[in-house]
This record gives structure tokens, sequence and C-alpha cells, in this order.
DNA sequence: CGAGGGGTTGATCTCCTTCAACGGAGGTGG
DNA sequence: CCACCTCCGTTGAAGGAGATCAACCCCTCG
């Protein structure tokens, strides 16, 4: 099955946080599923549906939406490849979201009952997929600080920022520099803003030369200039810091035995 | 020891979205705990250090806050009795936020290693657990698309209708009446607004007699005014409809024979 | 009695939205 | 090959929601 590659930076995302044994680590890769490509403004999951099967970006960008009754709408979450972007799902199959291809995107569709049957047989990848799910709501936390707190330009930088940390940390491209095929208003989504507004914002980063975005690619001029615009700290994005190694030895120590 | 009864609490919350068996039931309430208690504006959980036990709400408010560097905070999450406000902190010990307690607040803290040890034992309650991170992650995603999307008008109604639903939910009040001892200062906190915002659009809501938010007490005066204002929909809560019990069975059945 | 915290009010300012128009790039069909 | 259309970025002008600043009130508490 061609999908083994692709969940190898599922594994490698959760190893980036939670160490994982080798039979673990197999156990992860040998799951069954199924491929899917989605074109740009595509539902990949839509709302108000249960689902049997959570979503493994492959390639593109995923956004999770909240949708208002007017049809306004925020995006709530970026999805980068290697992202399990709704795992949560698994222990909450009905969606008060939504997921939407924001670029052209393909994904591969992981059973629950896969996902559920390896939580149960190796604690400790429970434990990584709970740390996932963890991981992700850091991420929402911070994003409400930016929403509550923080004036477009601060908002706009942080989103770059962490973006950018995000796509060097899984190897597509470096902090400086990436691709990032968003239309102003997919940002707008995703900052609050209108996309009138997130224009201007850009052209006055670009001005300042602390950032370029042309053309479906991101050019961070001065990183130390946008963190300090942004009041960025990657911390939050619980990346290398938080592994806990203490506990995932002593329950792989106790799998033998204990259970 | 006292705080079985307190226990019992979070037992509760999680019983109402993930099956508990009894023996599972009967693990979490022996699990031993420390009780401590904190005046209104004391950090229960201070930012940037790691801790090594979770916080259970036992009475009064909690809030997780996210801090700017130039002094600005916001309330990233609300925390009521029986919320177990930082159990993700288990899987990600190094804080990034902070909890702070809104008003006269009793906790228990719960040692990481006894809910580990449980979460090895007991993968109903491992998924439990990771079922209550998510739950949490819901409420974040909402509170985004309410601070990118919505009017202070909407914010602040959305903020009563969730609190109001949750207070009815755990016994204390209901939807209409309930206690909420909190400063339009803190409601500007939670709501990414000023508190002199909060106060003409609680004045609003006042006037046209859709809600009276008076001397620490909330009354909702018209629910579905409220709700529609709000645009609220319980449905991201995922406090009756999320539960899984194919898979709780399932996990339970396996228990004594496969692991 | 004085101090301080919290609620209320008014005046002003500003950041962002809204609306509208235009230009360029790419795609499509005659 | 050009006409046309659509999508996206850009610009300008106007309006509005909420912030900011400052004052005042009331209540509680030392």
């Amino acid at each position: 099955m061609i999908s083994n590659n692709s969940l190898a930076r599922f594994a490698a995302r959760l190893n980036r946080h939670s160490l994982l044994s080798n039979e673990e680590l197999q156990a992860l890769l040998k799951m069954c599923c199924l491929p899917a490509q989605f074109q740009a403004r595509r539902d990949i999951v839509p709302t108000n549906k249960t689902v049997d099967h959570a979503c493994l970006i492959v390639e593109g960008l995923a956004g999770r939406f909240d949708l208002m009754r007017d049809g306004r709408r925020q995006v709530t979450a970026l999805h980068l490849p290697g992202d399990m972007c709704d795992l949560h799902s698994v222990v909450q199959p009905h969606t008060a979201w939504s997921i939407t291809a924001m670029t052209a995107t393909s994904v591969l569709f992981v059973p629950h009952e896969d996902l559920q049957r390896l939580a149960i047989r190796y604690p400790g990848l429970a434990m990584a997929f709970w740390r996932d799910t963890a991981a992700d709501a850091a991420v929402l936390a911070k994003w409400i600080g930016n929403l509550g707190r923080k004036d477009a330009r601060a908002r706009v930088a942080h989103l770059f920022c962490e973006t950018a940390f995000r796509m060097e940390l899984i190897g597509l491209g470096t902090r400086r520099s990436f691709d990032l095929p968003l239309t102003q208003e997919q940002l707008a989504d995703a900052t609050g803003l209108t996309a009138v507004h997130v224009n201007r914002t850009l052209q006055g980063l670009r001005e300042t030369r602390t950032l370029s975005f042309q053309s479906s690619r991101a050019e961070i001029l001065d990183w130390d200039r946008l963190v300090e615009i942004a009041d960025f700290d990657s911390d939050y994005l619980m990346l290398q810091a938080s592994r806990n190694p203490s506990f995932e030895t002593s329950a792989r120590a106790e799998l033998p035995v204990g259970a």
C-alpha cells in the first residue's frame, strides 16, 4: 500500500512529542487507510455528521472551520502535512466543526476502529494520541489569545511565525522561506480580519522589510522583528520540550507485566 | 479522606461523555489528592513551570489565561466545579498557560502519576481522559469562532449561554438563573473586550429584557433570544451526544481477554 | 472617615470594516 | 489569437464598533 510513506509523516509527528517504541511504530505504520484527493475549497469533512474515520493530511493545506449562521466563517486550526487533523474525532465522532481543503490536498482516511484498537493495545500510543490532542488544544488556546488581545499586525505576524516554525519542522522549507499557497481571504479567515485589511497589513510588513508574501511564497526577511511584533514564543507548540520520557518508559516497562 | 465527594464531581463529568464501568469509577474515586484554597486573583498554576499534578476545581471559578508581554491577558477557558482544568498537563506537564482563581476557589491537586497509572491500567479511563481533553478543545475552537467573527453583543451572549448551560448541567442553578461572581473586567478578559464595553453591552441586553447580570447573579430573561443573539448551539459542548458506547463496551469486553 | 474596588457615563479617537472600483494574471471559447 | 471572464490583489473613501481616557458614584471594609 502506497500509504505507508504518508503514515510515516504522522508517526514522525507523534514521535516528536512522544517517544514511541519500535513495536508501536510498526503498528502505526501497518494501519490500513484510504487515500483521497480534494480540490481547494472542497469539504474534506462536513459539519454535523458522525464520522468513523480520521483524516491525515498528506499534501496540501486544510483548515478546520467554525461556521456562523450568517455565513461568516473562522478558521480555528490550520493543518499541514503529517497532521491527523481530526484525531480527536476518534473519541468525539460527531463533528461540530468542518474540515476544508484550503489548497489542492491529498489525505488518508484512517478508520477510527484501527486507531481505537491501537490505543487499547498500546497504552503508549493512547498517550501519544491524547498528547497530540492536547498539543492541538494548546494551539487553539494561543489563537484565542491572539484574536482576543492582539491587533491585526500582531495576528498576521503570529500566524506567519507559527506556520514558518511548523513548516520547518516537517521539512517543507525553512522558517525564512516556505510555500504557503493561501489567498489573502483565507488568511483573513484565520486571523479574524477581512481580506482588505489583511492586504494592508501585509503591505505594512512588506514595507518595513519584515515579511514578504507574494505569489504563494512567504519570505521572512526579519525573523526577530516578526517574532517581536507577534509576541511569539514557540513553547506552546509543544514540539520538543513536552516529551515525558519518565512516563513513556514506565508505560513500556509495565506493559508486559501489569496489564 | 474528604476529597471523595469532590472527586465524584469529576467522575460525574467524565461519565457524562464516557460510560465508565464500576471498576473504573471506583478506581477514580480512590485517587489520593491534596486539597487547597485560593483567594480570587491568585495563581493556582503559574505559567512556565513543569507541574506534576493536575488541578480539579471543587468550588469557585478558575480561568486559564494567556498572558501577553505587555500585560494584556485573555481568558482561554473558564472552569467550573468538577472540571479537571488542566487534565492535559498529564501528557503535557510544561505549562504555557496559567490557571488563576477568578473567585475564591477550592481545588484538589491530583498527582499525574496516579492519573497515568489509571490510564494505563484502564484503557476506558484513558479514553475518557482523552475525550475530556477533546471536549475542552472543542470549546476552545468555539471561542476562536466567537472572537474572530462575532461582535461584542454576540460574544457576551454566547459566554452566558455556554456558562448557563454548563452550570445547569453540574447542578449549580438553572440555565435561567445562576450565580456568577465575576466582575465585568473578568468578563472582558474572557470576551476579548474592555470592561467599559462589557458594561455597555450588558446594559443593552438588560434593556431588551434578555439578560440581567447584577450583584454576581445572572438571570436569563429570554433564553431563546439570547441563543439567537449568540448563535449558540450546545452541540460543541459534547455533553450528551458524544458518547461512544460501541467502543467503550468493546474496550471493556477486551480488557480481561486481550491485554 | 478615608481608601479602594467595581459599576456607570461621556467624549474622543482609531483601528478595522464596508463598499466600490480597478488592474493584472490565468483560463476558456470563439 | 484575441475577447472575455473570473479570481485575486490593490486602492480609496466613508462609516462604525469598540478602545481609551477620565470622571463620578456607590458600596464595603479597614
